[in-house]
DNA sequence: AGGATATGTGAGAGCTGCTAACTTTCGTCA
DNA sequence: TGACGAAAGTTAGCAGCTCTCACATATCCT
């Protein structure tokens, strides 16, 4: 029940010729609305800076239409959260996708798209990574977690020509993965200050994945 | 003026007897004990579930005094970042100390000090890299930012055995700390979920600084 | 049609951030 | 020594936010 993110267009009752987003009497889609204006305060104020009054208003709607929708101010920012890791994993995945099988390119391509996506929404990244409350009571959220980093996994596995349940390409891509969400934290924290300024991110992806993943049997780089 | 984290001990007035921090009339320390109440709740509540009149409360002032000491909330907040980074750097460079100069241990050591810190407050450490508002405005917790980056690039040149201002040697160290940082914010991310669980940090950190300091000119790591 | 249900509104209790005006304490200097 | 000004605290109070409750309205199902 209550799918999220339904871009499943409740389809104008009327055909009434409203220009857009108006729509229906009931509004139609005030979940989704909601958690689109939050993700923008977001966005622009800070994670905190978000008020549930002020999605409201955005959305044009009473200040307490939105508890009929998420129980908590802390339930619609997981509705964010939520929205924002299928974005990202779908942006992972089609990272993969755009590069050969089992490919280098294909590894760095995954890790191009998450700092991307941090660095197109800073805002929405600190937030997916840093919510306290109600973390631990949201198993999807885990799970959609988990799903992310299985892409990276699948990736390297591929890549490594290992089967997926391997320990190895697991150690590797998790050593991939905290690289990569090192970097794209630094990146977005300190974006025109330090050093790390002039890097190039394709570069510098490339030059980890293959650090890390170029010699299994070599031992350049030898784990435990 | 206003130095900040003044354990400077204005010296009990009256040598009353009472027992420790109730201390002076005028209450002596606000400020410290303001910070130190803030750095608990944050670690406890989260970085947005405190409040200043909480804070207050517990230094058993009322909600207005707090506001003598600091114009915002999100002043406190630096205060406690600020406090929070100074330890941060003195156990970074502690752990550097604890091994010969110049060694890889010595690497690591910094490392493991950034990963102990994030583990032992998680709170205070998502809050470090979180903050958002008044972040441009105060230059001086990015330059604690760049001490603390300052400590990896000395321990990571002097084991390449490059002067300071190398940019091989800021590269590199860079790349450190992203992975550390990554690292540290997955760990506490998920603290006792995924694979990453059974992961032993000393090892970890060892074999990562080596694969990324190991060889400077065998160029396993090629860099741009 | 008619009730059940989902989705909206308005009023309001309780907390918070912050300011203003007043009071007490401390340091300092004539 | 005592008066004065600054520092540090207090109470009162406004505005804004979260969340709840009772009520109104639109939609759906039979």
């Amino acid at each position: 029940m209550s799918s999220d993110q339904d871009t499943k267009d409740t389809s104008a009752p009327q055909p009434m010729g409203t220009v857009a987003p108006k729509a229906a009497y009931h509004h139609g889609d005030l979940r989704a609305q909601l958690i689109s204006a939050v993700r923008d305060l977001v966005e622009t104020h800070g994670p905190d800076g978000f008020s549930v009054a002020e999605a409201a208003r955005r959305a044009g709607v009473s200040s307490a239409a939105p508890y009929k929708h998420f129980k908590d101010r802390h339930e619609i920012l997981r509705g964010v959260v939520s929205e924002a890791m299928d974005r990202l994993r779908a942006a992972m995945e089609a990272g993969a996708a755009s590069h050969p099988h089992g490919s280098l390119e294909a590894v760095s391509a995954v890790g191009q798209a998450y700092v991307d996506f941090a660095q197109a929404e800073p805002g929405v990244f600190r937030l997916v990574f840093g919510l306290t409350e109600g973390h631990e009571n949201a198993p999807d959220l885990l799970a959609k977690g988990e799903g992310c980093f299985g892409v990276v996994v699948q990736a390297v596995s591929a890549c490594l020509g290992l089967p997926l349940g391997d320990a190895d390409a697991q150690r590797r891509a998790y050593m991939l993965w905290s690289f990569v969400h090192g970097h794209s934290f630094l990146t977005i924290d300190m974006k025109h200050k330090v050093a790390s300024a002039e890097i190039d991110d394709w570069d510098y992806l490339m030059s980890i994945s293959r650090a890390i993943l170029a010699s299994t049997r070599e031992g350049a780089v030898p784990l435990s």
